[in-house]
DNA sequence: TCTGGGGTCCTAGGACCC
DNA sequence: TCTGGGGTCCTAGGACCC
């Protein structure tokens, strides 16, 4: 029993994206690797070691990185692909125990407690689980195993890359205190500024401030939050499947879009897009919101909660154009458009037609069935063709 | 060097009801 | 005419995560 003290094991595949590419073409092996936007506004989704060490990292607009690593190889994301392998990876998760939950497509935390009777201990469990990735996937991934559900995650930071790391049970302040309080789950950069100001830069100092001070600056949520962390209380438990709260689809634009026409096809775009993935995950929405960036930068959501549930790509655009209605651009230019749908709830038997339903959901069948083979722009509405075209069809 | 795309959660103000 | 407190829902924005 004693042994079974670090029952939390975190997992988290190592350069993700980047090693999914390697698998598909071999030659990106042992090179400078950069998955991420190719166009000028792209930023870098996952990079290899090699290119890290070139000071390129995740989240780095794609022309830095280019900057920084120029003879590195540059891939454009086959998100449909990460997913699947992500699938795979989960189920290799989920044949050590049920208790899996997922934190984003590469990483989940396992809680292993129901193993000791097949593991001697709970580093016997990380050494088979990643053996059985590498076997099976041909992929790295590394572990992270604590008493403690978050300091499990930290321990899989420590590891990387392609390794496992164990905090023992009763070590863990001294594993935590010395960590620059950024490290903390939650802690971003606008609470490390504030925090950074009360003179809190380790893990271990934010244990020496008062409760209601950090109440004072941070909220009481995140302030109880962290300080129970920083004494390395958490007493989350690891909580499997829960689903998907909301489905939204946006696109940064290469160049700003300013003409009203232009804007509007590509809301009515992305609703396609959106009551696609609505209908594939066999959801309905009741919230429907709209996000426009200017070329400011500045970011602005309307949302309407609509009186029953919607998931076709007309209800969906027949709100997002009362929702752009709404939004005063000034004459900036566009940067970015966003739809999305949340307050999901089960839309019942996919692929069958409800009563009242008619011809139009048939078309959407067929539409889906054909952009599934030939990509989500097979497929365009009339509207989308220029009106010029238009005319001469109609010749 | 200008900053993706897909999510989750929290806060705060106002509406509305009791 | 002035004035409650609590609860819940809605909307907008922002921080944060990978």
């Amino acid at each position: 029993m004693e042994r079974y003290g670090e029952r939390f094991l975190h997992i988290d595949m190592d350069a993700f994206f980047v090693e999914v590419e390697r698998r598909r073409d071999p030659s990106l092996i042992g090179k400078p690797v950069v998955v991420g936007g190719l166009g000028p506004r792209g930023v870098v989704a996952s990079a290899s070691y090699e290119a890290r060490r070139h000071g390129v990292h995740s989240a780095m607009p794609i022309v830095e990185a280019r900057r920084l690593c120029p003879h590195g190889r540059f891939v454009a994301p086959s998100h449909g692909v990460y997913g699947e392998v992500s699938e795979e990876v989960f189920a290799i998760f989920r044949s050590f125990t049920p208790l899996v939950e997922g934190l984003s497509v590469d990483e989940a935390f396992l809680e292993i407690s129901g193993l000791r009777l097949h593991f001697a201990t709970p580093g016997d469990v990380g050494s088979a689980l990643r053996a059985k990735v590498r076997e099976e996937l041909g992929l790295p991934a590394s572990v992270g195993i604590s008493a403690v559900k978050f300091i499990s995650k930290l321990a899989s930071e420590e590891a990387k890359p392609d390794g496992m790391h164990i905090v023992p049970a009763g070590t863990e302040l001294e594993f935590l205190h010395p960590m620059p309080v950024r490290r903390l789950w939650g802690v971003g950069e606008a609470t490390r500024v504030t925090l950074d100001a009360l003179g809190v830069a380790t893990i271990g100092d934010l244990t020496g401030v008062p409760e209601s001070l950090l109440v004072k600056r941070l909220g009481p949520s995140l302030a109880r939050h962290l300080s129970r962390l920083a004494m390395g209380v958490d007493p989350r438990e690891v909580e499997p499947g829960t689903g998907a709260k909301s489905i939204s689809v946006e696109e940064t634009y290469d160049v700003d879009l300013s003409d009203d026409d232009e804007i509007r096809q590509s809301v009515l775009r992305l609703c396609d897009r959106l009551a696609t993935r609505l209908h594939r995950s066999g959801h309905l929405g009741k919230v429907v919101s709209l996000k426009v960036r200017f070329g400011d930068f500045e970011t602005v959501s309307r949302s309407e909660t609509m009186p029953t549930e919607v998931g076709s790509a007309t209800a969906i655009w027949d709100e997002a154009q009362r929702l752009l209605n709404r939004v005063d651009r000034r004459g900036r230019g566009v940067r970015l458009l966003g739809v999305g749908v949340a307050g999901l709830a089960d839309a019942g038997e996919p692929h069958q037609l409800a009563l009242g339903e008619g011809p139009r959901e048939a078309a959407a069948d067929v539409v889906e069935t054909v952009r599934d083979r030939f990509g989500d722009d097979a497929v365009l509405r009339a509207s989308f063709i220029p009106r010029t075209d238009q005319k001469r069809r109609d010749r």
